[in-house]
DNA sequence: CCATTTAGTTTCTTTAAGCAACTAATTTAG
DNA sequence: CTAAATTAGTTGCTTAAAGAAACTAAATGG
């Protein structure tokens, strides 16, 4: 099956995909945001073989979006802990599920609600906006090529997949 | 393998990802917003072979995320778009490219650019934030149950999977 | 009207997904 | 203090999806 590593790709959604564009890594970062950090919790509440749940988990943390930690020191007991980089796929995370709720469910069947823990707002639907907070459509967006990286050619495209492809070679 | 289907799921996101939760469509789901139509565009962007195009671009038609019309009325020539319920993941795809642009780049070295087409603004990082405008961390979230649904018991799980199972052997 | 492009399909091989069973430490219960 | 249960995994097996490559029928271009 061979599949495709897009670490290389000169393109940020790829390479956000490849860190965690497979279904169960995106539900494992979806309760390690509702604040789930064992093994055990991770596995019963996504039903997953423990195979999987911990090929995730190792991916995972190798990638830097969590930590693996003991629970006390010398312990033979872990924690998974989002970190920074983690966190902060949070609004992708809850864009997604927003749009879940609003599409794969009855109006008002949702069976789970964000809220603020202090407070016990709600929280808005994210939202594409402009610096100045002006709201936008997709159809007003523009995504254009920076001189940072040149435009993506068939050819370079290839080369890319190949250098892929030869490293994973190399690692195994 | 029987890639386990996650469309009845009593959670939003697993619902999301089961309809682009994969690393193929989502890349689709890029270049669609970016504003490409056509098969064989797709396909040379994406260096994808025909066969998986063909797969995923099917079944985002089935989850009605892309409608497929003929270029001129009888014509053999197709292009993709975005439906509304496509239009409406932007902002999940979009937080996943700006979070590829600030944990897969050096800063300053991204090969896009995201900005309003009219103006030339550039897009402000998607945030979350209560109704009333308060910008909210994660550690702050809450995510509970709603009495929509039950709490997803060890055993209700099993029992939706061998269901979704049983249909899928029905199915085919 | 011949070559190319478009939008795929078919065939084949490799590899990852999922299930089930097992295990070595650590806790908990009686 | 010992037995049972829990935690955090590993190993082995089967099946189905991923990917490459070759093929095709209709439409277009020169």
């Amino acid at each position: 099956m061979t599949r495709t590593s897009l670490s290389r790709y000169p393109c940020p959604v790829a390479r956000a995909v490849d860190v965690i564009g497979d279904p169960w890594s995106l539900l494992v970062l979806r309760d390690a945001i509702a604040g789930v950090r064992r093994f055990s919790d991770f596995k019963t509440r996504l039903g997953v073989s423990a195979k999987i749940l911990t090929d995730r988990l190792t991916t995972l943390v190798e990638q830097g979006v969590l930590v693996r930690q003991a629970t006390s020191p010398g312990k033979q007991r872990f924690e998974y802990e989002l970190t920074e980089k983690g966190r902060e796929l949070a609004p992708a995370l809850i864009a997604l599920m927003q749009w879940g709720e609003r599409w794969t469910f009855e109006p008002g069947r949702s069976p789970v609600r964000l809220s603020v823990r202090e407070t016990g707002e709600a929280l808005a639907p994210v939202r594409l906006e402009t610096a100045s907070g002006r709201e936008v459509e997709v159809s007003d967006l523009e995504m254009s090529a920076t001189d940072a990286a040149p435009e993506i050619t068939r050819q370079s495209y290839a080369a890319l997949k190949a250098r892929a492809n030869r490293n994973k070679d190399a690692q195994s």
